[in-house]
DNA sequence: TTTATCATCACCCTAAAGTGTGAAAAACCA
DNA sequence: TGGTTTTTCACACTTTAGGGTGATGATAAA
């Protein structure tokens, strides 16, 4: 699963900087914004899964703002980037949900650490219906295929594998083998734990 | 709000170092735990609201396991305080699901930052839990009884009837008995369809 | 056109899950 | 104390699930 992340961060260097960094580790970058205006018109363009978020965007704090937004309209997950790290300002940003908080000067490592954990914390939150094939290709490297897919739907239901083969007018042994390389892709063994995956 | 925090640190001096920060900015300490089981010790005696916690304990990544087992166990949202952050560690460290990782050397704000803002993210994920044993009988005529639970709650982490044998410290026999009557009393015939009666 | 990938299915085999019966301690309660 | 429920377990048995290998036609990409 390729990763598109937005840079907002008003100083050059430092977003370039950021931007070598997602791009050594495979990390796609859908843009680099310098300000607020040019966030937003990146978040419409781009389709964008995580963003990096300076606080301090030219003289004021446009970041909360834009965090706040990402979090209510776009419901885009996010992690902060700043050099604040006082209270006041620590406790403006809790408010707007970020994911991560990562004080500047970092570490190459710190920015990798904040986008895959934080959109790993996004992915644990909506849950309750089975999921569409787009989020269950979210959580695994090698995508399910359409009729995988069909297969994990069936399962979710609880279904056995005999009441799915019915459902979709296939044999048996056809539905041993799409879920054989479901529990292969999700690195699993049994249909239990696909359950506690996806609906737990 | 106090939060309570645990903290997991095999090196005195750096358990020691975070303890103080944690005091300075009004954040109760329950412990300092150098070990796996001084760990699992003061997690069954304190009340806990968070946990930093070291990977490596001693020789062995034993902070791994600890993590796993206050995501599936005790339910304590929990940060990695940790010098490693190669990609194989973090990967191991991401399935854990941790709310945050913070690499060595750390400063003084990271630690409140980790705490605060991980404690932040527990609370909004309202994730959809196990149901209580009076939320189960609800749905059934005939209620379970304790120890029926116990294995469901289990069958819900999407375990085998051999790993349940072994954590309720039971004869698998045993837990086929009790599953018989679970299915017997839903009325269903599989686990599957358990798991989707009650997560889906 | 050649090469992948996908969807389909068969066959065989092992492991796990589920069923039926029965039974003995332990805990609970009246 | 005596009866009931719970918890524990065994053994034998059937069914289902899962794993490995391989093969086919169809479709898509290069």
């Amino acid at each position: 699963m390729n990763l598109s992340v937005l840079i907002v961060e008003d100083e050059p260097l430092i977003a370039n900087d950021i931007r070598e960094i997602c791009l050594e580790h495979g990390i796609n970058v859908a843009g680099i914004a310098y300000s607020f205006s040019q966030a937003k018109d990146l978040l419409e363009t781009q389709s964008v899964d995580y963003v990096l978020l300076d606080i301090k965007l030219g003289d004021n704090d446009d970041g909360l703002v834009l965090g706040k937004l990402l979090h209510e309209d776009y419901f885009i997950p996010f992690s902060y980037v700043t050099s604040f790290s006082d209270s006041s300002t620590l406790t403006a940003a809790r408010s707007t949900h970020p994911n991560g908080y990562l004080v500047k000067p970092f570490r190459s490592n710190d920015i990798l650490i904040q986008i895959q954990l934080g959109y790993d914390i996004s992915l644990r939150n909506v849950k309750h219906e089975i999921p569409t094939l787009e989020d269950v290709n979210k959580k695994i490297a090698d995508g399910l295929s359409t009729r995988e897919y069909d297969v994990l739907v069936e399962v979710c239901k609880g279904k056995s594998n005999k009441e799915i083969a019915d459902a979709l007018f296939v044999s048996m042994n056809t539905v041993k083998s799409h879920l054989k390389n479901i529990f292969s892709k999700f690195e699993i063994k049994s249909r239990a734990e696909l359950l506690t995956m996806l609906l737990g």
